[in-house]
Parts: structure tokens; C-alpha cells; sequence
DNA sequence: TATTCAGTTAAGTGTAGACATAAATGTTTA
DNA sequence: TAAACATTTATGTCTACACTTAACTGAATA
């Protein structure tokens, strides 16, 4: 029954591990053969089916203690993935036409809420920017962003009149830290005008904020248009 | 300058990598030395660069290729991991308690919208679900599911006036496909009054579907409390 | 009885070397 | 000139073995 073929490549052991957990052979909660067995099993090596197991626990299916061996974690807690694209790149990949426009740029001092939500001291001077993203002439994200000038000055110097402060900074920042949320938000009249939509519908939104070296660099509000979905496959 | 010490793990490689990126060492676009080199760089073997090469490979910072080398990417597309938790585990974590409750459960014809969304013929019978989960007694997400009964036939005998679907689901289902997608949802009349929210205001929204060697299992709409989000870092 | 400690075991990691494979480049041939 | 072929080379993968480290087990001790 078991497969004992010989010349099992990591990807073969991977596969016939998660037919065996997905077909309660080897149910969950419960303990594999060590590696040293299941080298022996599949004519493989230690090595190889290291690999294997070592792969699977990172996608969830295992977990592994020294010595404690290697356990089928019994809730399915997969872990779903989402690439963060530029806007440019998510809506080229849909074909669509990319354009961007500036709606306004300000420096001023930091509002209470931003300075308590980056913990930096008060009155600091930040960078205030509204653009939009549209595909196709439709409005697809209305980006509102603060940009720490301290962490990073030559934003001051910045020309966010032809393309965005993402395009700029990710050129310019090789941020080392990063929040992301999610959340459902009731569009004010800014919003709900620029993406064109009712005034107090729901609007699919993200907030990043990005950090360099423990110094807070942005924080951006990201607001989709009417019917965005974030997906995912797993 | 460069680390060059000995005996370095794989992770103290990563980590110079990391840092040389960060620091435009190793420029966006431009190819890194070959793994043979690097090898002589750390006083290590190929078979350890190589594993650091490959984990950030996976993490998003390099991009591999057979003979052409290893490229640093220059958009940092990294990707943010969510796992998905059971909510009664999600509720558990927070420290609060976790509470169920049945609110409907029948049996019916699949609706078109939904026949078309899982592929089924027409007609088709499936077990409806609506059912809330609070947190401290307080509504934290309101479920909206349908069950294919073809797939899982036990289900008609499951009891869901204890603990919810999703709990039978994960012990029965050794799901094998699954999409995820999160959108921002007005709510209607019911959803508002489980969740203990205006009617028409904005709700964070998941819907996953689930599919078990090529058949769809379940579709379930999963509502969240006002002021809900979903947060990762990196 | 409870605690400490040593031994054992399974996974974690590193080294050395071989062969496989894909892609870029150079060379020959139609 | 262009297509077909061969070469080169960097990564991909596998093997074999040694050593390290965490955690369980059970025996010795307080």
C-alpha cells in the first residue's frame, strides 16, 4: 500500500506525508514515524526527509519539537498568504491602465491620533499626502498618507506630482518593519466622492504603517472602491 | 568591514544578506556573487548558502534562477502571512470567554447564486446555518453557512446546537482546497441585529469556501462585530 | 515523596561532495 | 542570416555523516 518507491525527492515525500494526514492515516494529534524511520520507508535519507517535514511545518500541516518528534497539528491553521503589490502592479496585473493623480500635499503638525499611533513626541511637522489610483479611468484606491520627515528627509525634496509616495519610498526605504489591518470603514465625504461612491458606504480598507530601524516612517490609509475583494488561495 | 568570521549558521548568513540589502550593499536589480563565492566569503559550505539563499528566496527579498544567479528584488513584495484561526480560538487568546449559539438551521434547495458560485448542478439540496459567536457575551461575529450534504454526508446527523460548524467541520474535513476572500459589507437588517450594530454600517467580511478533493464542502459568510480588524506584521 | 541529575533520543544544523537541470552563451551548420 | 547544436555555469537536489541541542525518562538523592 505505502508508496516505497525508490529515489523519492523531497517533493514526493511532502506529497505522500499529506495524502497520508488528509486520509486519517496518520491522524491528527498524533506521532509520525521519526526521521530516521521514515528515511528507511521511502529508501531516502535523514536529509530528505528533513526537508520534507521541515516544509510541511511551515505551511502548517506539522509541528516539531526536538526530541518531542513530529506532530499532526489537528486544527487545519493553514496559513493563507497575501502579497502586498504596489497599486501600479495590482492593477497592471489585471490589465487594466494604471493612472495616479495628487490630490493634495501639506506639511503640518502631527495630530494627536498619528503622534500616539507612531509614539512620536507631540508637534512634530509631517507630511501630509492625498492621491488616487485609478484602473482605467474608474477610481480603484484613495491613499491618505503621513510621511515622518525626520526619519527620512529627503521626502521634502520628493516630486509626488507625476507618481506616488508608494512608487517613491519603496524606492528610497528598505523598510525593515511593518503593521498591515484590515477593516471595514463608513466612507466620509472625501472618500465617498473620490471613489465615487455613496457617502456612508462601506469601503474595504487597509492601513500600513512602516517602520525603519524602530523609526517610524508612514502610516497610509488605503480605501478601495465599491466591491474590492482581497483573496486568496490556499 | 564584512562579517567574514567563522562558523556561520545559515541564519547569521541570512541576516548579513538582510543587512547588505537594507543597507544598498547589494543594490535592487543587481545579481549577488555566486553561491561558491559567498561560500569562500563565510568560510562556509555551498549547502549552507544555499539554504539561506533559498529562504529569502521564499521570503520575497531575492529571486532565483537556474544559471542566471541570484537577483535582489528591488519592489519589496513581501508577503504577509494571516493564519486563520478557529473563532473560538481567536476569541480564547484574547482572554475572553467564548460563547455560542445556534440561530437557524434547514435544509434547502441551493439557491442559484450559490449553485453558480461552487459549481453545483441546480437543485441541489444543502444544509443552511446561521449561527452567532460572542466574546464576553458581547456578538463578535455573526455566520452565514451552507453545507453540501453530497460531500459529507454525515453531516445530516451532526448536532450543531452545541458548538458550531466549523468546529465539526475541521475533526470531519481534511479540506484540501480552500479561497479566502475579506471584503467590507453593508450590513442588512439581520446582520445589524446579531451584531448589535446600526443597520448599513460597514462590516468586515470573510467568505471562505472550502473544497475536499475537487468537490465543494462549504461556503460560509463570516461577519465581524463593529471595529473589528484584521492585523499582521512583518 | 519530591527533586535533581544523568542518559537517551529525535530533531536541528553544518560539512563535503556528487550529479541534475535550466538558461545564457558560443559555435556550427543549413 | 538564422536555426540548430554544444558548452558552460549557477542553482537545484540528493547522499552520507558528524556534531549539537532540546526534551523526555528514569534512576539516584534529599
Amino acid at each position: 500500500m505505502a508508496a516505497a518507491r525508490e529515489n523519492m525527492s523531497y517533493r514526493d515525500i511532502k506529497q505522500v506525508v499529506v495524502d497520508r494526514i488528509q486520509n486519517r492515516i496518520w491522524a491528527p494529534d498524533s506521532l509520525l514515524p521519526s526521521e530516521t524511520e521514515l528515511a528507511e520507508e521511502f529508501s531516502s535519507t535523514r536529509t530528505t526527509v528533513n526537508r520534507a517535514l521541515r516544509e510541511l511545518a511551515e505551511e502548517g500541516y506539522l509541528e516539531r519539537k526536538r526530541k518531542a518528534g513530529t506532530r499532526v497539528l489537528n486544527a487545519p491553521v493553514r496559513k493563507a498568504q497575501f502579497s502586498i503589490p504596489l497599486v501600479r502592479d495590482e492593477i497592471a496585473e489585471t490589465g487594466a491602465s494604471y493612472r495616479y493623480s495628487l490630490v493634495e500635499q501639506t506639511l503640518l503638525a502631527a495630530p494627536d491620533w498619528l503622534a500616539a499611533r507612531l509614539e512620536l513626541t507631540q508637534g512634530r511637522q509631517v507630511l501630509h499626502i492625498r492621491c488616487m489610483h485609478y484602473a482605467d479611468n474608474a477610481p480603484f484606491q484613495y491613499e491618505v498618507r503621513w510621511i515622518i520627515p525626520e526619519s527620512i528627509p529627503e521626502v521634502l525634496e520628493a516630486d509626488f506630482t507625476q507618481s506616488g509616495p508608494n512608487d517613491w519610498l519603496v524606492q528610497k526605504v528598505p523598510f525593515t518593519n511593518l503593521e498591515i489591518s484590515f477593516m471595514a470603514t463608513k466612507a466620509d465625504q472625501a472618500i465617498a466622492e473620490f471613489l465615487d461612491a455613496p457617502a456612508g458606504d462601506p469601503v474595504f480598507t487597509a492601513e500600513r504603517i512602516t517602520w525603519l530601524r524602530g523609526a517610524p516612517v508612514t502610516l497610509a490609509k488605503l480605501y478601495f472602491a465599491p466591491g474590492y475583494r482581497m483573496t486568496t488561495h490556499i
